[in-house]
DNA sequence: CTGAAAGCGCTAACAG
DNA sequence: CTGTTAGCGCTTTCAG
């Protein structure tokens, strides 16, 4: 029952007395083709167990209908989510998808979106918190249309999905003000990340301002986006005698809460914790963690859905997406936890 | 800067005045070139931004470095842990990573199995619970090696890398029954899959007979791998008076946890609970959650080396690999947890 | 060490 | 509605 794919379309075609291009019709749908004729070459696709080749395909037609995905983590719950999104669209699509961790090394991102564009794929998706010079500029050299997911570059230049960054940071940092927090530690990733500086950092400066708070650059954190990072963190946000934090990663956040849980302090009478993602993680501890909601999976599967419009060359009317995003409120904030714009 | 891939082997070849099988040679590393000749070819390669079309190769040489992976959900710990290690081992080794989603269907699990034959991968690596005999068929008749990662076939047709289920389950359900546990409540997959009745039940029933206790079928519960699951599962483990319960999957267990926490039932005091995969969602708890720690990175690495060997025709001295596990204990069981064999 | 020639399996005009 | 004819870009004998 070995080598399925020993039949080729010739084999079909020679079995029914018909040449190649009426196999290939049929096998792609087109119509031009008798009912009778058709009906004769599905018999014989069956019998011999024929199965298109994939790659011939893809280099008579210049297409493969595979996208690449570039990642900085498959085992980190948000892009596995966004990832989710996007798989589940492309396989509507009918495209299959090739996966690549990078764990945001601009040197493998670059290999990557250079090895996705030699192995021809019709168009990529991004995901990752920056764009490296370098990245930018290979996947400008790159002949495949190219969308961001869950992040954007300062300038706009390639066509993203995301929430409204500012705003989601601002309402949060809001809410916790006049929860009673005169000190409210951010933490998020490095500022020299757009989506950091230009969005979180903003999102929390404005709040401050309407708030009538004075900017404390020393309540700004900068972690990894792990769990251990954020136990670390916590150590430094509590010296800063911050006693509420806003938080750019679901792990973080956990381990900020869990830090203070050991050392006695208690969450939420004494400490709030706000975090971003609302992945599994913020659900399942207790208490369970309050979190601006992210459409996750959404942001994935517009992405793909955009990328099937570039990749059939239509014009897109708005390049930057930005998705609507919510608070949920549970158990690391008080309940008189007040949600305005 | 467009078009990257406009320059073919043929542009370099007249380029530099040599035939297509010149470059060709360069490009894969053939020794049997002058290295004069050689570094002209190499210098055009550069000029034109050459890159190799990796379809037109596979064509060619039926061979695409590419292999399939097939997986219930990216978005389960477990799984994208797993994924992780086969895909660092697969760049390691120049694969890249064809990715699909299944949510365990049978009929998807089938199309995925097929499609992947149809982009003619090298291999494909599958993970799941069971496998269904229309997918056993579907595997069969592909001509390409398939390796099963975290789960395996009751007659061992198909090469594996797993734990010992078996024992993994008997020493916590024994160290379980040692801190005075007469109830211990076994939360695992369909009966009808292999590894839940021939492995996991095997351990729990070896425990107990072992440890001279009756086997009670009314201990021994069914639940999906999920959160939600797991409380509710939590409402029937209580209804049947068990004291401690082992789960299969992690996001159960913090589902039973948390509803006894809700119920006010003191963890571990009043009720004990150890869980199987030690994903993050065992440590970022209060209490954290005491685990059978697999090396899930590297199941997945195993298989994949495993699966490079077979792509490159060499024989496995062992086909189902067992890789060792060990108890991690946590929070959610009594300090005199004692592991034995 | 290098070139010529024959495909890999399929799509895509172009005729008819 | 169907066949013919070119390739897609590269690997791979086989000569030399």
């Amino acid at each position: 029952m070995k080598k399925k794919q020993s039949a080729t379309i010739y084999d079909v075609a020679s079995r029914v007395g018909v040449s190649l291009a009426t196999v290939s019709r049929v096998v792609n749908g087109n119509t031009n083709v008798r009912e009778s004729t058709k009906r004769k070459v599905l018999a014989a696709i069956d019998e011999l167990g024929y199965h298109p080749n994939a790659v011939a395909r893809g280099l008579a037609s210049k297409k493969t209908t595979t996208i690449g995905v570039v990642m900085p983590d498959v085992t980190d719950m948000y892009y596995s989510e966004l990832a989710r999104g996007i798989d589940d669209v492309a396989n509507m699509y009918h495209y299959d998808v090739l996966l690549t961790n990078t764990d945001e090394d601009p040197v493998r991102e670059t290999m990557a979106v250079n090895n996705l564009a030699t192995k021809q794929v019709d168009g990529i998706i991004f995901m990752g918190n920056e764009l490296d010079r370098e990245v930018l500029n290979t996947i400008a050299s790159v002949d495949a249309p190219v969308v961001l997911a869950g992040f954007l570059t300062s300038d706009g230049s390639l066509p993203s999905v995301n929430i409204d960054y500012v705003a989601a940071i601002r309402e949060s940092t809001k809410a916790l003000i006049r929860n009673g927090h005169q000190r409210v530690a951010l933490v998020i990733g490095p500022l020299t990340h757009a989506i950091n500086k230009q969005y979180r950092l903003k999102g929390y400066q404005d709040a401050l301002e309407e708030m009538g708070i004075d900017y404390d650059e020393s309540l700004v954190f900068t972690s990894h986006q792990d769990y251990a990072a954020g136990m670390q963190v916590a150590e430094r946000v509590t010296a800063a005698k911050a006693t509420a934090a806003i938080t750019y990663d679901d792990e973080v956040a956990l381990g900020i809460m869990n830090y203070m849980i050991d050392k006695g302090v208690k969450v939420p009478d004494d400490f709030e914790v706000v975090t971003s993602n609302n992945t599994k993680f913020a659900i399942v501890t207790r208490p369970a963690v309050t979190s601006i909601s992210q459409p996750k999976y959404d942001i994935g599967a517009v992405a793909m859905r955009m990328l099937t419009k570039l990749m059939n060359n239509e014009i897109l009317e708005d390049t930057q997406i930005t998705l609507p995003h919510t608070i949920e409120r549970r158990g690391t904030t008080k309940n008189d936890l007040e949600i305005k714009m």
